[in-house]
Formats: structure tokens, sequence, C-alpha cells
DNA sequence: TCTGGGGTCCTAGGACCC
DNA sequence: TCTGGGGTCCTAGGACCC
């Protein structure tokens, strides 16, 4: 096994995407940001004086108005682009500072600091001293003995100033750590959401310390297994190790909502072509196969009333051919299109995913296609080299009514032109 | 008028079997 | 009148994460 004592860092990101747009727009700093969703729907990203205004994650844009009537808000498109590529500069830095690191979120990674000597505060300087001078984004650091603690110290060094970014519970006196978790709702807890804070906070377990002290065997039985984990990682015993190879996805979901509502059977056919397209790519890119399509059309959640049906196309044998899907969700989308509603949404997702090249039995009725794979590597491979979308299947359509609205893109500064998908189309 | 997208895991309950 | 019981597998739905 590891060494005698874990300790775990979380480094993350400040209002990741909003940092990414104030490094080429100095315009930003200073002032109210938000990143909006796709469409420009929500606020996914929050600049700190935008938080100060009262806004909240997910808020939807159209009620932020008013507000930016009275405050200079700036509110942007996201660029996943962008963030994609500071991100993987980001996780290329931490890799430095630990043998062993789980990328775990677009802007948050995992150390392993078992073992590190020194002052593990003034290690968590030193990291974010460098991936402030190197690429110029503010990150914060938490430390702890199990990845829960490490989250835990992860929101005390954002929320509390005297913190100055690191906060090492591995070096606190139980006592203030006591103290520190008294002060801290439960609703903080990583794996603790709003329902579960709900039920928590019924049975008068309100704060971190309050969890902490719940009996083990109680959570399991009260709550899930994973409750149990949580309390036992926040007595530091670790439950939940680094896990530095990412296993490939047992779902992949492509689905968008639609820059304005789509009625037709044919427009929808356009999305769901495209989707199921992307999301071969995506399969391809793990070298899988699938053997179920499933295909989703959703009418507005916030009228009523409302119709979001969705259907399983098996297929014969797993599949990794854009078309061979694009026909299953195809079919699918037959089978449960209405007339007559107005839907803003569609998705296909791939389920069943198996390694491609491995013991799947092949379709004894079908004559095996060779072409297929050559076919899928050439689509990749100039879709790769010339930007995405630019080779597709003939049945997603060239500048759709239903595209994502995304009037507020910045530029793609880091990469170039040709990858930013929505752009060429307009 | 407007309300994101992409994942994972767990549990409850039904189907099925002996 | 009265309707086994336990194990396993699968699926749908819920809850969580960022």
């Amino acid at each position: 096994m590891s060494g005698p004592r874990s300790v775990f860092a979380l480094v993350d990101g400040n209002n990741f995407y909003v940092s990414c747009e104030r490094l080429f727009n100095p315009r930003l700093e200073g002032v109210p940001v938000v990143v909006l969703s796709n469409n420009d729907g929500c606020a996914v990203a929050r600049s700190n004086e935008a938080k100060a205004l009262g806004i909240k994650m997910g808020e939807p844009w159209f009620e932020l108005r008013e507000l930016a009537r009275r405050h200079p808000i700036q509110a942007l498109s996201s660029n996943y682009t962008l963030y994609a590529d500071l991100s993987a500069r980001m996780m290329s830095i931490l890799r430095q500072f630990a043998p062993r690191q789980e990328i775990y979120s677009i802007d948050e990674a995992f150390l392993d600091l078992s073992g590190q000597p020194g002052n593990l505060t003034d290690y968590g300087q030193a990291i974010r001293q460098r991936v402030s001078q190197w690429i110029g984004i503010p990150t914060c650091v938490g430390i702890g003995p199990t990845k829960t603690l490490a989250k835990l110290a992860n929101h005390i060094a954002k929320k509390r100033p005297e913190w100055a970014g690191v906060c090492d519970l591995t070096a606190a006196a139980p006592s203030a750590v006591e103290a520190l978790m008294a002060r801290i709702a439960v609703a903080e807890v990583w794996g603790v959401g709003r329902r579960l804070a709900e039920r928590l906070q019924a049975q008068g377990i309100t704060t971190v310390l309050d969890l902490q002290r719940l009996d083990p065997g109680l959570a399991r039985r009260r709550y899930s297994v994973n409750m149990e984990r949580s309390v036992w990682e926040l007595r530091g015993r670790p439950c939940l190790p680094l896990e530095p190879i990412t296993p490939p996805r047992q779902n992949i979901l492509c689905s968008r909502s639609f820059g304005r509502p789509v009625t037709t059977l044919a427009d929808l056919r356009q999305a769901v072509v495209t989707y199921a397209s992307r999301a071969a790519q995506k399969l391809r890119q793990q070298q899988g196969a699938t053997r179920v399509v499933e295909v989703f059309i959703q009418s507005s959640r916030f009228r009523s009333p409302f119709y979001g049906p969705s259907v399983k196309v098996p297929l014969a044998a797993p599949s990794d051919d854009s078309r061979t899907l694009a026909r299953a969700a195809l079919q699918g989308l037959e089978r449960i299109y209405r007339p007559g509603w107005s839907y803003v949404k569609a998705g296909v997702e791939l389920q069943a995913i198996q390694p491609r090249d491995t013991g799947w039995t092949a379709d004894l009725l079908a004559a095996p296609d060779t072409r297929s794979a050559p076919l899928m590597r050439t689509l990749d491979a100039i879709n790769s080299r010339m930007g995405a979308g630019t080779l597709r299947l003939a049945g997603a359509g060239i500048d759709p009514a239903w595209a994502m609205n995304r009037g507020r893109l910045s530029p793609a500064y880091t990469t170039r032109l040709g990858e930013l998908p929505q752009a060429c189309a307009r």
C-alpha cells in the first residue's frame, strides 16, 4: 500500500472561466463578470464582484438584465476551447509538484503529497506562485489526509482571506479543525447536495462537525454507503483513493438546447445526426464501441404540459461508425416525434460502451464492413486538422436554424481560429 | 420571449428463477 | 377468506459533481 499517512492536496482555479477571460481582456479586471452557459442561458462562472452583487450560480441571464442595467456587468458566452487549453497548461504545471495527480475537473486536480517533506503551506504557496507566474490563473490549495478533507480545506482557503489561499488541515491541531468544522454548514461537504443537506438538517445535523460525529453505521443505514464514506473521510480515514488514470466513459452524451424552438421533424433529424456524430467521435477517441443508442427530445420544462420522450435503440452489433449510430438515432427519433410540439432540446446518449476490438460477437448475419474503420479514421483526421465539423454526415445540415446562440463569445486567443466551431458557420 | 451540458454512482422495485 | 421466500439481474429514477 502507500506510505504510512496519506496527504492529498486539492488545487483549483478561482472563478476559472472568468480568470481565463481576464487573461486576454484587461478591461474585465475589477468589474463584475459572468460567463454564460451554452445559448447564453445561465451564469456558470462569476467573478468576485459578480458574487458580491448577489448573482447566484446557474441564475438565468434574462433575470439578471435588470441588475445589469444598474451595474456594469460584463457577460460573456462560454469559450470552452479557450478554457480547455488553459486547463491543460495548468494541469501540466501542477503535475510538476507531485508524483501522482488526478485531474478531477476542468479546473481542479488532486495531488498526492504523501511523504512530501517540509512545510506544506509553503509548498502550497509555491504551487500558487508558479501557476500564477506561468499562466496568470489564480488558485487556492487545500491540504488534508483525505480527499474530502482536502476539498473542505480548499473551501476554507477560498472563503477566508486569513489563510492567504492555502489551508493545510494536516498541520492544524485537532481542536482547531473541530472549531473550523463547527462553523461550516454540512452542505459544504463534498457529496452532500441540496437534498441530502435538507434531510441531514431535519435530523439535527447542520454543521460539518455534526456529520463527522455521526455514527458511520447509522450514516449508512439512514442515508447510503456514500454518506458512511463521507463520515470516515471527515474523520481522517481515506476511503476514496487518488485515481490518476481517467477510466473510459461508460456513457457518452451529446445534447444541446436549440437557439430557438424547433417544431419540424426535418430540423430534429439534422440535430440528432449532428449529436450522434459528435458522440461517435468521442467514442472512437476512447477506442470504444456501443451497443445502445438512446435519443431524446424535449419541450420546455418551464411550460406546461411538458413532453420529453426518449427511446433506446439496441444495435445488432457493437459499433463506432458515425453512420450506424446516426441511423439508429434517427430510427429512435421517428418513434418518439409527435407533431404539434415545440421542442427546445434534443440529445443522443451512447450506452453499454465496451472496448472496441475485444471480445465482441460479430453480427453473423451481416457481411463485415471492412471500409468502416478506415473511413472513420479519415473523417476524424480531417476534422482534427481542419477544425471540428469540417467534414460531416450529409444529414447534419449546413448553418442550421436551431444552432446555439453565442452572441458574446470571446476570440480563440490560444488556439487556431479554425477550431472555433460556431464562428466559421456564421 | 428568455432557464446549460456532461458525467457517475446508488437505490428501489420489478422480473425472473428455483 | 387464505396467495412462499430468497437470490439475482436489470432498469428507471434520483442524487450528486463541476
